[in-house]
DNA sequence: AGTGGCAGAATTGTCCGACAATCCGATTAT
DNA sequence: ATAATCGGATTGTCGGACAATTCTGCCACT
């Protein structure tokens, strides 16, 4: 039963700036790359204030449509990076209160298909990233911080070997909420560090022998376990 | 193999404001719906000025951690809604040029788990907006537009009767990102329609029945028919 | 020709002050 | 108690200003 009546809303100029922007950017009529007009041109287009102006692009910046390469002055318009938006996503849910389960769900659901296709379309630089990852998560196995931060590499170059950057886009916020979750269980759970290698090391052969299935089926085994000491985690509490 | 030295970027005032009062709200001691101080306030105890704490606000509020609520003059602090986040993402996913099948392939994972679990904990609201928007479908099954729509509210309610956030939040932006594709589909394939009216009528039968394994099958052949659609349509170009 | 250096123009980040429109809150009138 | 009113607070926008940095075209030099 939807509204008769709109809420209309009168949008301040400088939001209106910004979706003109952002039409131009996504219409592709300003295209990746390209350097944005300087902020005094585009005020005196748009008949407004610089400040104006200003507001408008900050919003964009924030979008992840218009960056600066280093050390340069002026924007250039810019695709959106992978790392920016899952950032906000999964600030998204952390304000939403996620529970472990909701997250380990969507993992399940997510993670094993990434490695199934993983295992079918990986390059071998994909390759060699992942299971670099696994490499350093032995090497580091004693520092927590850095094995956590080796376990969301390992799942982020599995979804990036993927070969489907909406898996990948979908995959990546998960990390990050995973990742305190995972430094308590990590620390409390005295067999976790031992599983988590031996479940990688057999996804990274599953992967490297372009079994998918195996890939599929090993990967849904290390989520599982990640449940299961979550459990044991929580029941030491 | 990690760079030795780290770039140092000097953020600007702007940003490092608003990373400062993001840290604030994410750490909860600004809490949701409290208002937000003036800007003439923000600027003193910063030692701002006033526009410099204009331009840190926008990125708050394009974040969707800043709002206000409709007539009011005050920001204040507010969750990200879903649709705001996933519109992001679908924007960066698009310029990003993502095939079918890549968005296919993530629908595959995502939808058929979330209909899992709408099936088994879905309540009775939930259960009764999806079972509208596939009576809407029904309805406008004539209006391309509105039908797509509907689809798009289907996929929707079910996500959100999964009672999982997550899920729901990965799947919000491939249904933007399905929504011209299918329009397409719609029109061109004429036994579309009918194959998406009867899918809905099961799906949304297995979830009113709370059979689990129903939902999640009938999705599968869905979500597989918007494939042969697609091979379908593309064939007639 | 190609390279390096340099001065001046352009651009951004930040500041100051100002003003209309609107919202908010308290006071007053009914 | 409710309604009307009025002044203060707040936001949106404007104009101008200036230091710091980058960009650009030019010139000299090898």
């Amino acid at each position: 039963m939807a509204d008769l009546f709109v809420p209309l809303d009168d949008h301040p100029a400088y939001r209106q700036i910004a979706n003109v922007i952002e039409q131009r950017i996504v219409g592709r009529s300003l295209r990746t790359g390209d350097p944005l007009p300087s902020e005094t041109d585009l005020a005196r287009q748009f008949g407004v204030n610089r400040s104006t102006i200003r507001e408008a692009i900050r919003e964009l910046e924030t979008h992840g449509l218009l960056g600066r390469v280093r050390g340069e002055k002026r924007l250039r318009v810019t695709r959106p990076e992978p790392r920016r938006v899952s950032s906000g996503v999964s600030r998204a849910l952390a304000l939403h209160d996620v529970t472990f389960l909701e997250l380990w769900e969507a993992m399940m659901a997510i993670e094993p298909v990434a490695a199934q296709y993983a295992a079918a379309r990986r390059t071998p630089a994909q390759l060699q990233a992942l299971v670099r990852a696994g490499a350093r998560f032995k090497r580091e196995v004693a520092d927590t911080t850095a094995a956590v931060a080796a376990v969301v590499d390992f799942f982020t170059a599995v979804a990036a070997a993927s070969g489907n950057q909406v898996l990948a886009l979908s995959q990546a916020p998960l990390n990050l909420l995973l990742a305190p979750t995972l430094t308590r269980m990590i620390d409390r759970v005295p067999q976790a560090r031992a599983r988590i290698q031996a479940a990688q090391d057999k996804i990274a052969h599953a992967i490297k022998l372009r079994r998918s299935e195996q890939a599929r089926i090993w990967m849904e085994k290390h989520i599982r376990d990640f449940k299961r000491g979550h459990e044991l985690e929580s029941m030491k509490c």
